[in-house]
DNA sequence: GCCAACGTTGGC
DNA sequence: GCCAACGTTGGC
């Protein structure tokens, strides 16, 4: 599962916890989420437009697919005048956090690890924001994270964590 | 900030 | 049902 730093990361959610995965805008990811994912199951926590992307954690799903309530609300930037509450278009689960890699396995590791060729995410032009991942691909990336080797540490929380956020 | 790749929309 | 136009994603 995706996200972009500015809107949560791997650090937000091992505070919170849990968190409900709203927003997903995109019919395929939505199918995922609410016909696909089970509670328990395993998820690979993905910063996207980072620096590096990649991978930065694990989770897991909390809840299973249920109807993303952010669309029906008025005025919210997940609105959605199309999707109504007896018939929603749009699906979010929960996760929960199981484990921060305090770095990030970059995609470009990815990209060059064998077993992870035809790993969605490392094919090109590959934008889903929820997309699967095959047991063998999953266990690759975690002993990647664990490992060390491969993970490219978080900037130094100095000079620049002093600075404003990008996001209000 | 650029731009390629992709998904969605809507005219026909 | 085609496909051009448009908007968005996301790597770089």
């Amino acid at each position: 599962m995706k996200c972009e730093p500015s809107a949560y990361t791997i650090d937000d959610l091992e505070r919170d916890g849990t968190t409900s995965w709203e927003g997903v805008r995109n019919f395929q990811a939505r199918n995922f989420m609410r016909d696909d994912m089970r509670v328990g199951d395993p998820v690979l926590f993905y910063a996207s437009n980072a620096d590096p992307s990649g991978v930065t954690g694990l989770a897991r799903i909390a809840r299973a697919g249920y109807p993303d309530s952010f669309a029906t609300r008025k005025g919210h930037r997940y609105f959605d005048p199309d999707s109504r509450e007896e018939a929603p278009t749009w699906y979010m689960v929960d996760i929960a956090f199981a484990e921060n890699f305090h770095g990030t396995v970059p995609l470009e590791t990815l990209k060059h690890t064998k077993g992870l060729e035809k790993m969605v995410v490392t094919q090109k032009g590959s934008r889903l924001s929820v997309q699967p991942v095959a047991a063998a691909e999953y266990d690759i990336v975690v002993a990647l994270g664990r490992g060390g080797a491969a993970v490219v540490p978080a900037p130094a929380r100095t000079a620049k964590s002093a600075k404003r956020p990008r996001k209000a």
